[in-house]
DNA sequence: AAAAGTACCGCAAATTATTGCAACATTAAC
DNA sequence: GTTAATGTTGCAATAATTTGCGGTACTTTT
Protein backbone atom coordinates (compact mmCIF):
# COMPACT_ATOMS: atom_id res chain seq x y z
CA UNK A 1 0.00 0.00 0.00
CA UNK A 2 1.67 3.07 -1.02
CA UNK A 3 2.09 5.87 1.52
CA UNK A 4 -0.32 8.20 -0.39
CA UNK A 5 -2.82 6.15 -0.39
CA UNK A 6 -2.57 5.35 3.52
CA UNK A 7 -2.84 9.48 4.33
CA UNK A 8 -5.68 9.23 1.83
CA UNK A 9 -7.78 6.84 4.08
CA UNK A 10 -6.29 7.91 7.45
CA UNK A 11 -8.10 11.48 6.63
CA UNK A 12 -11.25 9.86 5.50
CA UNK A 13 -11.29 7.67 8.92
CA UNK A 14 -10.51 10.94 10.88
CA UNK A 15 -13.33 12.60 8.78
CA UNK A 16 -15.75 10.26 9.44
CA UNK A 17 -15.71 9.65 13.21
CA UNK A 18 -13.37 13.11 14.21
CA UNK A 19 -11.28 10.68 15.65
CA UNK A 20 -8.96 7.61 15.41
CA UNK A 21 -6.65 5.62 17.54
CA UNK A 22 -3.56 4.75 16.14
CA UNK A 23 -3.83 0.99 16.75
CA UNK A 24 -7.33 0.68 14.92
CA UNK A 25 -5.43 2.69 11.93
CA UNK A 26 -2.71 0.12 11.54
CA UNK A 27 -4.67 -2.82 11.82
CA UNK A 28 -6.93 -1.42 9.19
CA UNK A 29 -4.61 -0.29 6.85
CA UNK A 30 -2.74 -3.37 7.46
CA UNK A 31 0.49 -1.88 8.37
CA UNK A 32 2.59 -1.69 11.60
CA UNK A 33 1.99 0.73 13.94
CA UNK A 34 5.11 2.49 13.78
CA UNK A 35 4.36 3.11 9.80
CA UNK A 36 0.79 5.43 11.00
CA UNK A 37 2.74 6.89 13.69
CA UNK A 38 5.01 8.16 11.28
CA UNK A 39 2.11 8.84 8.53
CA UNK A 40 0.27 10.64 11.31
CA UNK A 41 3.06 12.63 12.13
CA UNK A 42 3.61 14.13 8.55
CA UNK A 43 0.15 14.97 8.00
CA UNK A 44 -0.27 16.71 11.25
CA UNK A 45 2.69 18.75 10.10
CA UNK A 46 0.36 19.44 7.10
CA UNK A 47 -2.06 20.51 9.47
CA UNK A 48 -4.31 17.97 7.75
CA UNK A 49 -5.56 16.74 11.02
CA UNK A 50 -4.08 17.22 14.76
CA UNK A 51 -2.27 14.27 16.12
CA UNK A 52 -2.70 13.76 19.82
CA UNK A 53 -1.28 11.09 22.43
CA UNK A 54 -2.91 7.44 20.83
CA UNK A 55 -4.32 8.67 18.11
CA UNK A 56 -5.40 12.11 15.54
CA UNK A 57 -8.21 14.15 15.83
CA UNK A 58 -9.94 16.18 13.23
CA UNK A 59 -9.58 19.83 13.14
CA UNK A 60 -12.58 20.89 12.87
CA UNK A 61 -13.49 18.71 16.53
CA UNK A 62 -10.39 20.73 17.84
CA UNK A 63 -11.32 24.00 16.28
CA UNK A 64 -15.11 24.27 17.64
CA UNK A 65 -13.80 24.80 21.14
CA UNK A 66 -10.87 27.06 20.48
CA UNK A 67 -12.45 30.47 20.38
CA UNK A 68 -13.71 30.40 23.94
CA UNK A 69 -14.98 33.94 23.36
CA UNK A 70 -17.57 32.41 21.55
CA UNK A 71 -20.73 31.19 23.55
CA UNK A 72 -21.37 27.91 23.45
CA UNK A 73 -24.69 26.74 20.80
CA UNK A 74 -24.82 30.95 20.10
CA UNK A 75 -27.16 30.55 16.91
CA UNK A 76 -29.71 28.55 18.74
CA UNK A 77 -29.58 30.90 21.80
CA UNK A 78 -30.17 34.12 19.66
CA UNK A 79 -33.02 31.95 18.40
CA UNK A 80 -34.41 31.52 21.59
CA UNK A 81 -33.46 35.12 22.99
CA UNK A 82 -35.64 36.08 19.23
CA UNK A 83 -38.69 33.86 20.16
CA UNK A 84 -38.81 35.71 23.76
CA UNK A 85 -38.87 39.66 22.89
CA UNK A 86 -41.59 38.82 19.96
CA UNK A 87 -43.78 38.03 23.77
CA UNK A 88 -42.63 41.96 24.70
CA UNK A 89 -44.44 45.09 24.50
CA UNK A 90 -43.35 48.87 25.03
CA UNK A 91 -43.73 49.18 29.06
CA UNK A 92 -43.87 45.62 29.45
CA UNK A 93 -42.08 45.14 33.59
CA UNK A 94 -39.78 41.77 32.86
CA UNK A 95 -37.16 40.06 35.04
CA UNK A 96 -33.91 38.85 33.03
CA UNK A 97 -31.99 36.17 34.73
CA UNK A 98 -27.99 35.38 34.64
CA UNK A 99 -26.91 33.06 32.22
CA UNK A 100 -25.72 33.28 27.95
CA UNK A 101 -29.20 32.75 27.13
CA UNK A 102 -31.10 35.39 28.98
CA UNK A 103 -27.63 37.05 28.02
CA UNK A 104 -28.69 36.90 24.21
CA UNK A 105 -32.11 38.21 25.23
CA UNK A 106 -30.61 40.89 26.54
CA UNK A 107 -28.44 42.34 24.41
CA UNK A 108 -31.07 41.33 21.36
CA UNK A 109 -33.54 43.80 23.12
CA UNK A 110 -34.53 46.22 20.14
CA UNK A 111 -33.26 49.92 20.61
CA UNK A 112 -37.12 51.00 20.48
CA UNK A 113 -38.42 48.89 23.05
CA UNK A 114 -39.23 50.72 26.37
CA UNK A 115 -38.93 47.97 29.67
CA UNK A 116 -38.13 48.25 32.88
CA UNK A 117 -36.27 45.36 33.67
CA UNK A 118 -35.38 44.09 36.89
CA UNK A 119 -32.22 41.49 36.98
CA UNK A 120 -29.57 39.59 39.54
CA UNK A 121 -26.71 39.56 37.33
CA UNK A 122 -24.33 41.93 36.66
CA UNK A 123 -23.33 41.20 33.19
CA UNK A 124 -26.69 41.36 31.83
CA UNK A 125 -26.85 44.78 34.14
CA UNK A 126 -23.61 46.32 32.08
CA UNK A 127 -25.23 45.00 28.74
CA UNK A 128 -28.95 46.42 29.32
CA UNK A 129 -27.27 49.96 29.93
CA UNK A 130 -26.60 50.58 26.07
CA UNK A 131 -30.31 50.16 25.92
CA UNK A 132 -31.86 53.87 25.58
CA UNK A 133 -35.28 53.12 26.48
CA UNK A 134 -34.75 50.37 29.05
CA UNK A 135 -34.77 51.48 32.64
CA UNK A 136 -32.67 49.08 34.74
CA UNK A 137 -32.87 47.99 38.32
CA UNK A 138 -30.49 45.70 39.73
CA UNK A 139 -32.01 43.41 42.71
CA UNK A 140 -29.13 43.87 44.95
CA UNK A 141 -27.92 41.44 47.51
CA UNK A 142 -24.40 39.58 47.67
CA UNK A 143 -22.85 38.73 44.71
CA UNK A 144 -21.37 34.97 43.92
CA UNK A 145 -18.34 35.54 42.52
CA UNK A 146 -19.14 32.42 40.02
CA UNK A 147 -22.37 33.16 38.97
CA UNK A 148 -21.76 36.90 39.30
CA UNK A 149 -25.39 37.40 39.87
CA UNK A 150 -26.79 38.45 43.67
CA UNK A 151 -27.96 35.91 45.58
CA UNK A 152 -29.15 35.59 49.74
CA UNK A 153 -31.48 36.58 51.57
CA UNK A 154 -31.55 40.34 50.89
CA UNK A 155 -31.39 39.99 47.64
CA UNK A 156 -34.73 37.19 48.04
CA UNK A 157 -36.58 39.69 49.65
CA UNK A 158 -36.06 42.57 47.19
CA UNK A 159 -37.39 40.37 45.07
CA UNK A 160 -40.54 39.37 46.69
CA UNK A 161 -41.42 43.38 46.80
CA UNK A 162 -42.19 43.04 42.90
CA UNK A 163 -44.08 41.10 40.82
CA UNK A 164 -42.57 41.56 37.24
CA UNK A 165 -45.01 40.80 34.00
CA UNK A 166 -42.82 38.42 32.84
CA UNK A 167 -39.93 36.38 34.55
CA UNK A 168 -37.18 35.09 32.27
CA UNK A 169 -35.50 32.11 33.56
CA UNK A 170 -32.82 30.20 32.37
CA UNK A 171 -32.02 26.31 34.19
CA UNK A 172 -29.27 24.52 34.61
CA UNK A 173 -31.08 21.26 33.67
CA UNK A 174 -34.42 20.60 32.92
CA UNK A 175 -36.82 17.57 32.54
CA UNK A 176 -40.38 16.23 32.27
CA UNK A 177 -40.61 14.57 35.53
CA UNK A 178 -38.17 16.19 37.47
CA UNK A 179 -38.79 19.93 36.64
CA UNK A 180 -35.83 22.47 36.84
CA UNK A 181 -33.18 21.56 38.76
CA UNK A 182 -29.79 23.33 39.74
CA UNK A 183 -26.25 22.63 40.72
CA UNK A 184 -26.23 25.44 43.44
CA UNK A 185 -28.62 25.01 46.86
CA UNK A 186 -28.14 29.30 46.36
CA UNK A 187 -29.25 29.75 43.04
CA UNK A 188 -32.26 27.28 43.14
CA UNK A 189 -33.65 29.94 46.30
CA UNK A 190 -32.98 32.38 43.26
CA UNK A 191 -35.42 30.76 40.72
CA UNK A 192 -37.49 30.02 43.75
CA UNK A 193 -37.91 34.18 44.86
CA UNK A 194 -38.16 34.98 40.60
CA UNK A 195 -40.67 32.68 39.80
CA UNK A 196 -43.05 33.74 42.84
CA UNK A 197 -42.00 37.79 41.57
CA UNK A 198 -43.29 36.54 38.05
CA UNK A 199 -47.30 36.45 36.59
CA UNK A 200 -45.82 34.51 33.98
CA UNK A 201 -42.69 32.94 34.23
CA UNK A 202 -40.91 32.08 30.72
CA UNK A 203 -38.27 29.66 30.44
CA UNK A 204 -35.52 30.06 28.24
CA UNK A 205 -33.25 26.54 27.64
CA UNK A 206 -31.70 25.17 24.55
CA UNK A 207 -32.85 21.53 23.92
CA UNK A 208 -29.48 19.95 24.61
CA UNK A 209 -30.54 20.54 28.26
CA UNK A 210 -33.47 18.51 27.95
CA UNK A 211 -33.94 15.49 30.07
CA UNK A 212 -31.17 16.33 32.44
CA UNK A 213 -30.92 16.54 36.17
CA UNK A 214 -28.89 17.44 39.04
CA UNK A 215 -29.48 17.86 42.96
CA UNK A 216 -31.47 20.80 44.08
CA UNK A 217 -35.23 21.52 42.31
CA UNK A 218 -35.88 25.08 41.22
CA UNK A 219 -39.55 24.21 40.54
CA UNK A 220 -41.56 21.63 38.84
CA UNK A 221 -42.41 22.47 34.68
CA UNK A 222 -45.74 23.45 35.40
CA UNK A 223 -44.51 26.05 37.03
CA UNK A 224 -43.34 27.40 33.99
CA UNK A 225 -45.74 29.31 31.55
CA UNK A 226 -44.16 29.21 28.44
CA UNK A 227 -41.02 27.56 27.49
CA UNK A 228 -39.06 28.28 24.62
CA UNK A 229 -36.13 26.46 23.17
CA UNK A 230 -34.96 26.94 19.71
CA UNK A 231 -36.43 23.52 18.44
CA UNK A 232 -40.13 24.12 16.11
CA UNK A 233 -43.13 23.74 18.92
CA UNK A 234 -44.38 20.68 17.28
CA UNK A 235 -40.96 18.81 17.23
CA UNK A 236 -40.77 15.55 19.13
CA UNK A 237 -38.39 16.20 21.50
CA UNK A 238 -41.13 18.02 23.58
CA UNK A 239 -43.44 15.99 23.27
CA UNK A 240 -43.01 15.00 26.84
CA UNK A 241 -43.48 19.04 27.84
CA UNK A 242 -47.01 19.36 26.14
CA UNK A 243 -48.97 17.52 28.17
CA UNK A 244 -48.42 20.23 31.23
CA UNK A 245 -50.23 23.35 30.21
CA UNK A 246 -47.33 24.55 29.23
CA UNK A 247 -47.34 27.13 26.22
CA UNK A 248 -43.88 25.84 23.70
CA UNK A 249 -42.54 28.50 21.68
CA UNK B 1 -10.57 7.31 24.94
CA UNK B 2 -8.26 9.91 23.86
CA UNK B 3 -7.38 12.65 26.53
CA UNK B 4 -8.18 15.38 24.09
CA UNK B 5 -11.86 13.46 23.18
CA UNK B 6 -12.30 14.25 27.11
CA UNK B 7 -11.25 17.67 27.22
CA UNK B 8 -13.92 18.82 24.16
CA UNK B 9 -16.43 16.51 26.35
CA UNK B 10 -15.67 18.20 29.75
CA UNK B 11 -15.59 21.62 28.02
CA UNK B 12 -18.79 20.99 26.61
CA UNK B 13 -20.33 20.10 29.67
CA UNK B 14 -19.03 22.82 31.06
CA UNK B 15 -20.63 24.93 28.36
CA UNK B 16 -23.92 23.52 28.69
CA UNK B 17 -24.47 23.63 32.53
CA UNK B 18 -22.39 26.42 33.82
CA UNK B 19 -20.75 24.53 36.62
CA UNK B 20 -19.97 20.31 36.50
CA UNK B 21 -19.09 18.47 39.33
CA UNK B 22 -15.66 16.26 39.26
CA UNK B 23 -17.38 12.96 40.28
CA UNK B 24 -20.00 13.04 37.48
CA UNK B 25 -17.59 13.87 34.67
CA UNK B 26 -15.48 10.57 35.95
CA UNK B 27 -18.74 8.83 36.08
CA UNK B 28 -19.58 10.02 32.63
CA UNK B 29 -16.41 9.54 30.59
CA UNK B 30 -15.53 6.52 32.49
CA UNK B 31 -12.30 7.40 34.11
CA UNK B 32 -10.83 7.82 37.32
CA UNK B 33 -11.23 11.30 39.43
CA UNK B 34 -7.38 11.68 39.18
CA UNK B 35 -7.60 11.63 35.23
CA UNK B 36 -10.43 14.00 35.44
CA UNK B 37 -8.92 16.28 37.63
CA UNK B 38 -5.83 16.45 35.47
CA UNK B 39 -8.01 17.60 32.87
CA UNK B 40 -9.72 20.16 34.64
CA UNK B 41 -6.42 21.14 35.86
CA UNK B 42 -4.70 21.54 32.20
CA UNK B 43 -8.60 23.06 30.83
CA UNK B 44 -7.70 25.46 33.45
CA UNK B 45 -4.03 26.53 33.26
CA UNK B 46 -5.31 27.09 29.36
CA UNK B 47 -8.33 29.55 30.18
CA UNK B 48 -10.72 27.31 28.96
CA UNK B 49 -12.76 27.16 32.04
CA UNK B 50 -12.47 27.62 35.91
CA UNK B 51 -11.07 24.60 37.87
CA UNK B 52 -13.22 25.31 41.52
CA UNK B 53 -12.81 22.92 44.56
CA UNK B 54 -14.64 19.88 43.08
CA UNK B 55 -15.67 20.80 39.99
CA UNK B 56 -15.20 23.26 37.34
CA UNK B 57 -17.07 26.00 35.90
CA UNK B 58 -17.61 27.67 33.06
CA UNK B 59 -15.65 31.65 31.89
CA UNK B 60 -18.69 31.63 29.93
CA UNK B 61 -18.64 35.72 29.04
CA UNK B 62 -16.99 35.96 32.63
CA UNK B 63 -14.16 36.66 30.52
CA UNK B 64 -14.64 40.30 31.05
CA UNK B 65 -10.93 41.23 29.65
CA UNK B 66 -12.63 44.59 29.65
CA UNK B 67 -10.20 46.62 27.54
CA UNK B 68 -8.15 48.73 30.02
CA UNK B 69 -9.21 51.92 28.87
CA UNK B 70 -7.28 54.87 29.15
CA UNK B 71 -7.85 56.41 32.14
CA UNK B 72 -7.09 59.54 32.11
CA UNK B 73 -4.42 60.40 34.79
CA UNK B 74 -4.28 56.99 35.62
CA UNK B 75 -0.64 56.73 37.36
CA UNK B 76 -1.90 59.67 39.75
CA UNK B 77 -5.02 57.66 40.44
CA UNK B 78 -2.77 53.89 41.59
CA UNK B 79 -1.22 56.39 43.95
CA UNK B 80 -4.47 57.62 45.50
CA UNK B 81 -5.71 53.97 45.34
CA UNK B 82 -2.79 52.91 47.27
CA UNK B 83 -2.42 54.81 50.12
CA UNK B 84 -5.97 54.32 50.59
CA UNK B 85 -5.28 50.41 50.30
CA UNK B 86 -2.64 51.41 53.55
CA UNK B 87 -5.59 51.99 55.38
CA UNK B 88 -7.36 48.32 55.45
CA UNK B 89 -6.82 45.90 57.45
CA UNK B 90 -8.35 41.98 57.03
CA UNK B 91 -11.60 41.91 57.95
CA UNK B 92 -12.36 45.58 57.50
CA UNK B 93 -16.26 46.43 55.76
CA UNK B 94 -16.04 49.32 53.37
CA UNK B 95 -17.43 51.10 50.41
CA UNK B 96 -16.29 51.34 47.35
CA UNK B 97 -17.90 54.48 45.44
CA UNK B 98 -17.98 54.37 41.55
CA UNK B 99 -15.58 56.45 39.28
CA UNK B 100 -11.86 55.91 37.98
CA UNK B 101 -10.02 56.86 41.37
CA UNK B 102 -12.17 54.26 43.56
CA UNK B 103 -12.03 51.47 40.19
CA UNK B 104 -8.38 51.33 40.73
CA UNK B 105 -8.85 50.67 44.43
CA UNK B 106 -10.87 48.41 43.82
CA UNK B 107 -8.89 46.61 41.18
CA UNK B 108 -5.44 47.26 43.66
CA UNK B 109 -7.17 45.37 46.51
CA UNK B 110 -4.57 42.57 47.18
CA UNK B 111 -5.51 38.92 46.63
CA UNK B 112 -4.59 38.05 50.73
CA UNK B 113 -6.58 40.99 52.03
CA UNK B 114 -10.11 39.99 53.38
CA UNK B 115 -12.72 42.62 53.39
CA UNK B 116 -16.43 43.22 52.72
CA UNK B 117 -16.80 45.95 50.41
CA UNK B 118 -20.43 47.53 49.28
CA UNK B 119 -20.60 49.61 46.35
CA UNK B 120 -23.30 51.00 44.32
CA UNK B 121 -21.30 50.69 40.88
CA UNK B 122 -21.46 47.51 38.37
CA UNK B 123 -17.59 48.06 37.18
CA UNK B 124 -16.70 48.19 40.65
CA UNK B 125 -18.25 45.29 41.49
CA UNK B 126 -17.10 43.15 38.07
CA UNK B 127 -13.73 44.31 39.28
CA UNK B 128 -14.22 43.10 42.48
CA UNK B 129 -15.49 39.66 41.64
CA UNK B 130 -11.79 38.40 41.05
CA UNK B 131 -10.49 38.99 44.59
CA UNK B 132 -10.75 35.52 46.33
CA UNK B 133 -11.07 37.17 49.44
CA UNK B 134 -13.58 40.14 49.58
CA UNK B 135 -17.30 39.27 49.67
CA UNK B 136 -19.34 41.87 47.58
CA UNK B 137 -22.13 43.15 48.44
CA UNK B 138 -24.24 45.30 45.75
CA UNK B 139 -26.53 47.83 46.79
CA UNK B 140 -29.86 47.22 44.31
CA UNK B 141 -31.58 49.83 42.65
CA UNK B 142 -32.08 51.54 39.76
CA UNK B 143 -29.12 51.93 37.71
CA UNK B 144 -28.03 55.28 36.16
CA UNK B 145 -26.76 54.61 32.80
CA UNK B 146 -24.50 57.58 32.58
CA UNK B 147 -22.77 56.45 35.43
CA UNK B 148 -23.47 52.99 35.99
CA UNK B 149 -24.10 53.20 39.25
CA UNK B 150 -27.70 52.52 41.35
CA UNK B 151 -28.92 55.24 42.53
CA UNK B 152 -32.51 56.21 43.68
CA UNK B 153 -34.45 55.88 46.73
CA UNK B 154 -34.41 52.00 46.96
CA UNK B 155 -30.70 52.57 46.99
CA UNK B 156 -30.32 55.04 49.47
CA UNK B 157 -33.04 53.46 51.75
CA UNK B 158 -30.46 50.40 51.26
CA UNK B 159 -27.58 52.15 52.14
CA UNK B 160 -29.88 53.49 55.53
CA UNK B 161 -29.46 49.90 56.78
CA UNK B 162 -25.80 49.80 56.78
CA UNK B 163 -22.59 51.10 58.49
CA UNK B 164 -19.28 50.73 57.35
CA UNK B 165 -15.94 51.06 58.13
CA UNK B 166 -14.69 53.01 55.92
CA UNK B 167 -16.76 54.82 52.79
CA UNK B 168 -14.38 55.01 49.61
CA UNK B 169 -15.53 57.94 47.54
CA UNK B 170 -14.58 59.88 44.72
CA UNK B 171 -16.35 63.32 43.47
CA UNK B 172 -16.98 65.53 40.87
CA UNK B 173 -15.70 68.84 42.16
CA UNK B 174 -14.09 69.07 45.79
CA UNK B 175 -13.46 73.28 47.25
CA UNK B 176 -12.29 74.16 50.50
CA UNK B 177 -15.23 76.49 50.79
CA UNK B 178 -18.00 74.75 49.17
CA UNK B 179 -17.16 71.38 50.30
CA UNK B 180 -17.65 68.44 47.42
CA UNK B 181 -20.11 68.95 44.40
CA UNK B 182 -21.62 67.02 41.69
CA UNK B 183 -23.26 68.05 38.60
CA UNK B 184 -26.07 65.55 39.02
CA UNK B 185 -28.79 66.20 41.78
CA UNK B 186 -29.09 61.47 41.64
CA UNK B 187 -25.25 61.19 42.59
CA UNK B 188 -25.32 63.69 45.47
CA UNK B 189 -28.24 62.19 47.33
CA UNK B 190 -26.28 59.00 46.78
CA UNK B 191 -22.64 60.40 48.40
CA UNK B 192 -25.23 61.55 51.36
CA UNK B 193 -26.47 58.22 51.79
CA UNK B 194 -22.43 56.79 51.54
CA UNK B 195 -21.07 59.34 53.99
CA UNK B 196 -24.07 58.41 56.44
CA UNK B 197 -23.78 54.67 56.36
CA UNK B 198 -19.87 55.54 56.65
CA UNK B 199 -18.38 55.39 59.93
CA UNK B 200 -15.21 57.28 58.69
CA UNK B 201 -15.30 58.74 55.18
CA UNK B 202 -12.20 59.00 52.80
CA UNK B 203 -12.12 61.10 50.05
CA UNK B 204 -9.98 60.17 46.88
CA UNK B 205 -9.73 62.61 44.61
CA UNK B 206 -6.95 63.95 41.98
CA UNK B 207 -5.47 67.16 42.63
CA UNK B 208 -6.89 68.25 39.23
CA UNK B 209 -10.47 68.71 41.11
CA UNK B 210 -9.19 70.44 44.34
CA UNK B 211 -10.49 74.55 43.92
CA UNK B 212 -13.59 73.21 41.87
CA UNK B 213 -17.18 73.18 42.45
CA UNK B 214 -20.48 72.82 40.54
CA UNK B 215 -24.25 73.32 41.31
CA UNK B 216 -25.27 70.64 43.79
CA UNK B 217 -23.73 70.39 47.11
CA UNK B 218 -22.81 66.26 48.11
CA UNK B 219 -20.95 67.83 52.17
CA UNK B 220 -18.77 70.34 53.58
CA UNK B 221 -14.98 69.12 53.48
CA UNK B 222 -15.13 68.67 56.87
CA UNK B 223 -17.73 65.97 56.89
CA UNK B 224 -15.16 63.88 55.71
CA UNK B 225 -12.64 62.03 57.69
CA UNK B 226 -9.38 61.34 55.36
CA UNK B 227 -8.80 62.77 52.05
CA UNK B 228 -6.17 61.43 49.40
CA UNK B 229 -4.85 62.66 46.80
CA UNK B 230 -1.68 62.39 44.82
CA UNK B 231 0.45 64.61 46.37
CA UNK B 232 2.27 64.48 49.64
CA UNK B 233 0.62 65.70 52.41
CA UNK B 234 2.59 68.67 53.43
CA UNK B 235 2.30 70.50 49.54
CA UNK B 236 1.44 73.67 49.72
CA UNK B 237 -1.77 72.78 47.39
CA UNK B 238 -3.28 71.12 50.15
CA UNK B 239 -3.17 74.26 52.69
CA UNK B 240 -6.55 74.87 52.15
CA UNK B 241 -7.32 71.98 53.06
CA UNK B 242 -5.22 71.80 56.10
CA UNK B 243 -7.39 73.53 58.94
CA UNK B 244 -9.69 71.51 59.07
CA UNK B 245 -9.60 68.22 60.79
CA UNK B 246 -9.35 66.67 58.16
CA UNK B 247 -6.50 63.86 57.84
CA UNK B 248 -4.22 64.34 54.93
CA UNK B 249 -2.78 61.13 53.55
C1' DA C 1 -13.66 19.07 67.02
C1' DA C 2 -14.94 15.45 63.97
C1' DA C 3 -16.25 13.70 59.61
C1' DA C 4 -16.75 13.76 54.90
C1' DG C 5 -15.20 15.26 50.76
C1' DT C 6 -11.51 16.86 47.88
C1' DA C 7 -6.69 17.87 46.36
C1' DC C 8 -1.99 16.74 45.90
C1' DC C 9 2.11 13.75 45.75
C1' DG C 10 4.66 9.91 44.34
C1' DC C 11 4.60 5.40 42.53
C1' DA C 12 3.98 1.50 39.46
C1' DA C 13 1.85 -0.43 35.47
C1' DA C 14 0.33 0.19 31.01
C1' DT C 15 0.33 2.53 26.93
C1' DT C 16 2.45 5.33 23.52
C1' DA C 17 6.65 7.86 21.31
C1' DT C 18 11.12 8.12 19.78
C1' DT C 19 15.32 6.50 18.06
C1' DG C 20 18.64 3.70 15.73
C1' DC C 21 19.10 0.00 12.75
C1' DA C 22 18.59 -3.47 9.30
C1' DA C 23 15.88 -5.16 5.39
C1' DC C 24 13.75 -4.13 1.35
C1' DA C 25 12.06 -1.35 -2.53
C1' DT C 26 12.52 2.42 -5.62
C1' DT C 27 14.97 5.69 -8.26
C1' DA C 28 18.83 7.69 -10.67
C1' DA C 29 23.15 7.45 -12.71
C1' DC C 30 26.71 5.22 -14.90
C1' DG D 1 22.40 -4.23 -16.20
C1' DT D 2 24.66 -2.87 -12.35
C1' DT D 3 25.54 0.20 -8.66
C1' DA D 4 24.86 3.77 -5.53
C1' DA D 5 21.75 6.73 -3.38
C1' DT D 6 17.50 7.46 -1.39
C1' DG D 7 13.21 6.43 0.74
C1' DT D 8 10.19 3.31 3.16
C1' DT D 9 9.01 -0.17 6.43
C1' DG D 10 9.21 -3.09 10.51
C1' DC D 11 11.56 -4.23 14.67
C1' DA D 12 13.71 -3.72 19.15
C1' DA D 13 15.40 -1.00 22.82
C1' DT D 14 14.67 3.03 25.28
C1' DA D 15 12.28 7.18 26.68
C1' DA D 16 8.16 9.64 27.65
C1' DT D 17 3.33 10.01 28.73
C1' DT D 18 -0.76 8.60 30.78
C1' DT D 19 -3.46 6.51 34.21
C1' DG D 20 -5.21 4.57 38.51
C1' DC D 21 -4.10 3.78 43.23
C1' DG D 22 -2.65 4.62 48.04
C1' DG D 23 -1.27 7.76 51.34
C1' DT D 24 -1.39 12.25 53.18
C1' DA D 25 -2.72 17.00 53.53
C1' DC D 26 -6.06 20.23 52.93
C1' DT D 27 -11.22 22.15 52.72
C1' DT D 28 -15.65 22.20 53.67
C1' DT D 29 -19.47 20.80 56.31
C1' DT D 30 -21.72 19.27 60.40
Amino acid sequence: MLKEERHIAILNEVALHNRVLLLDLAEKLDVSIDTVRRDVKELDADNKLKKVHGGAISLGFTNKSLPNKNIYSLSEKIIIAQKAISLLKDGAVIFIDGGTTCMELARLIPEHLKLTCFTLSLTVAMELLDKENVIVIFVGGQISKEAQLAIGANAIHNLSEIKVDYGFIGTGYVDALHGLTEFDWDIVQMKKAVIKASKKTVLLSISEKLNSQHRYKSCDVNAINTMITELHPENNLLNLFRNNDIRLL
